[in-house]
DNA sequence: CCGTTATGGAACAACAGTGTTCCACTCGGC
DNA sequence: GCCGAGTGGAACACTGTTGTTCCATAACGG
């Protein structure tokens, strides 16, 4: 695809980035809502993403290149699979709204692109079964069971920043806590 | 209220257990979705709920009902704060989409009923304390984290069963064992 | 068995969201 | 400054959902 112009990436960006962040809050949120949210016209976010499942594809490209981004930095293969998973879950909360969007509205995930194999995730769930083996995570805990256990937290996490007031470091700290133990042998 | 013909209450019991089966899935389905599932007529739906968001108020009130004869069943009084919440976790995780819808519509919890004080939850939230003087609970894990932690933790069983076609059984196993792991001191 | 009670279906108006077109505008970069 | 890319807004048709009314008919109960 050619390199779009300054002014273009810059609106796509708003757009995209409105988009997360008013369907996390309510995923059936209008195209207007968006728009305006983004501080641009209607016409123009029908310009950039005919139609609603166009925004919505982009929107699930985007969070997929943050996830990914976020793994790479968790350096999931250094030392304690545990350790790592930590690593991962802090990263990963950093996503905020994207998170909470993947986590509720399914129709993201179930997506061209995610096929329940994408990189990271067979990269998370390789890291749980190292785990596993070195003895550093519970054996009686399925990867599949500790992959979804992570994401429930973090949504946990930020459910509880938003529903109680505690400042984001004091969930994260409780996330952390909380996974560490749950994931010990 | 004066007490429904038989045949009234046995309609307006199908129409609200379809439409939580039903919303559970898409909290967008249409009244007709929902009119077709239980079986009736679009407009019988009108005749007991007049708008939608009666329907929703009754949903509401439904599940209400439900989670307060679990709480109940649950005997959080009896013995270790941390063993009673597990017998909680077993007698919620029987809701079933019940359980999914409440999670995922929070609309519905911010109804005129949830004053965010139901009795249930007050009394979640005093065994916890309850937990955490007799040194059955993790006193660092502040009593509404343990709530949405419980929470999380059954949707994510539910999910489980759902995306990996693991047994409802299996699938309570884990959530007990982690739930276990996680609140011990 | 007969009347009340409850239901299903069709038809309707109203509404909100979507997707399209067209035109005037303004802003950025050469 | 100028030109074209980029934008905003109005207007439109179209769709699906909602809520309403009316009538014929099925089911239930005494």
């Amino acid at each position: 695809m050619a390199a779009e112009s300054g002014t273009r990436a810059r609106t796509r960006r708003a757009i995209v980035d409105a988009a997360v962040a008013l369907l996390a809050g309510d995923p059936t949120a209008s195209l207007g809502d968006v728009a305006t949210a983004a501080g641009v016209g209607r016409t123009t976010v029908h310009r950039y993403f005919p139609e609603r499942s166009d925004l919505l594809a982009a929107i699930s490209a985007d969070v997929l290149d943050k996830v990914e981004a976020a793994t790479e930095r968790a350096r999931l293969d250094d030392g304690p699979a545990a350790k790592a998973l930590e690593r991962l879950c802090q990263e990963y909360f950093e996503l905020g709204d994207g998170l909470t969007l993947m986590f509720d509205t399914p129709q993201l995930t179930n997506w061209s692109d995610w096929d329940e194999e994408t990189p990271a995730d067979l990269h998370f769930l390789h890291t749980v079964r190292r785990g596993h083996a070195e003895g550093s995570i519970d054996a009686e805990l399925h990867e599949e069971w500790v992959r979804n256990l992570v994401w429930a937290l973090l949504y946990t996490a930020w459910e509880h920043t938003r529903t109680t007031g505690t400042p984001k470091h004091s969930a994260l700290t409780l996330c952390l806590h909380t996974l560490r133990k749950a994931i010990a042998p």
